[in-house]
DNA sequence: ATGTGTAATTGGTATATCCCAATCTTGCCG
DNA sequence: CGGCAAGATTGGGATATACCAATTACACAT
């Protein structure tokens, strides 16, 4: 339905510095490098090659590939290497479970209408999992609440074979930390496209709400740090409960190039 | 109406590190210090100072200073000092204007019906953009269009002794750039509450979709380097063209605490 | 009282160096 | 062939040091 598009670009305001750095000359020269011929997962030089060839301290090139590391372009794994992130998507911000996110209102987070059930994966779940298609998924359904008002109606998918075991008596709380837990499992970072919305009958008897009130669907790729997909969701949140605040800032230190 | 929530908080995942690294202990330090007794806009103790109370480099202070700025916590200013930022709101994103966000998607970025007037400011907005009430305020409506076709309908306030001579020609392209060229302002970042919600008749009207369409609302308040207030808008996105699409990612070599 | 220039202060950038921790490679042994 | 251990590779963290750039404070001249 919707065109997605982003909301941010790695595209800083005009600031260019006449002094012409030797970080924005590394800067500049990594992302050719990457704009060049590396694609996704690719990787990069190492940090000690990249200050031998530009002729830098290996520690300016550090914070380089730290910010680039921020503006998730691109990924670093210690004793192995840094690579490109897929797709340059905006910039970071902290990762929040619906449960985190209520515990830091000082709102008891709860779940209502739990449902776990298996079932094989469809060609596009199981892309984004990758997974063959076919493969068995976990599919959560949970009515989020905050002080017992629900809040949100969440959909998770899970590959079948990262949860063994999995109940519907686990998953009345936090998600995440059952994964961390009991599966050993780091969710270290999510794609999410937020779309606003109307809530259909169905979902806004869910969630107690006049149909077609307004409200934010959440979608959501999870994967953990070494960028394994872990988990799929789709919320809905009513817009009348909840609102994102956050605060936007220009890039630093990076001149126009 | 809607009970604002932010949608993260400084306090990541559980992933204590057991040798106890000195940035942990400075981060720590640091964030006892402001929890203390700083308030917004109190000076932090300097860089070399810190460095050597807690007897570590300047430079390991550096980073997690660095840290902080990224999770807009503290702000600094050189040659000045490091400072406490007010309220501590989520993690920053890029910030985008209007026009850069649809350039970046290589689509010509549009302004229809503007409207400039200049009005006293009422209590509320004057509170926003730090006036006294009753001071002179420009404000600007405009529809805004990528490829010519409406996406946003976008009511944005400065403070009159900001922009002297502003014209509606003057704003039919981007309002950052201008404040840029013209007034030598240099927006720094902006506080942003999205909420979702429906289109009352007259503003879907001019946004050319049924009413009562979904819509992100997007409450902003642009300040310039120094933290000074220059601009409040409230903006209304077309669901069905716009969504948020955003990697978030849990904070990085934080320890617990 | 007002402006002006200089010096001190404070954050910004960069270097060279050291050791640690996670990962990957290689080769040996069963 | 499989598995395991040792070593090389690679990012992570920290130190000491030096100089630059923006801001502020203060003495001084007008």
């Amino acid at each position: 339905m919707s065109s997605l598009v982003q909301p941010a670009r790695p595209e800083p305001s005009a600031r260019a510095k006449s002094n012409g750095g030797k970080s924005e000359r590394v800067r500049r020269h990594v992302l050719q490098t990457i704009d060049a011929g590396l694609g996704p997962h690719d990787r990069l030089p190492t940090e000690r090659e990249l200050a031998e060839q530009l002729g830098v301290s290996r520690l300016t090139v550090q914070r380089v590939l730290d910010d680039l590391t921020t503006e998730n372009r691109i990924y670093r794994i210690q004793g192995s290497g840094t690579f490109v992130r897929p797709t340059r998507i905006a910039k970071s911000m902290e990762l929040t479970s619906f449960s985190e996110d209520m515990r830091s209102r000082r709102m008891a987070p709860g779940s209502l209408e739990i449902s776990v059930t298996q079932e094989p994966a469809g060609a596009n779940l199981a892309a984004l999992l990758e997974l063959s298609p076919g493969s068995p998924v976990v599919s959560i359904r949970r009515v989020r609440t905050a002080d017992g008002a629900p809040i949100c109606l969440e959909r998770s998918q899970l590959p079948a074979e990262l949860v063994p075991g999995l109940s519907a008596e686990d998953v009345s709380g936090s998600l995440y930390e059952l994964l961390a837990e009991r599966y050993g499992i780091q969710i270290d970072r999510a794609d999410q496209t937020i779309r606003a919305t109307v809530l259909d009958p169905d979902d806004a008897s869910d969630l107690e709400v006049p149909a077609y009130s307004a409200a934010f669907e959440v979608d959501r790729l999870a994967v953990d740090h070494r960028g394994r997909p872990v988990e799929h969701a789709v919320s809905l949140y009513r817009a009348d409960r909840y609102s994102y605040q956050l605060t936007v800032a220009v890039a630093k230190r990076h001149g126009t190039g």
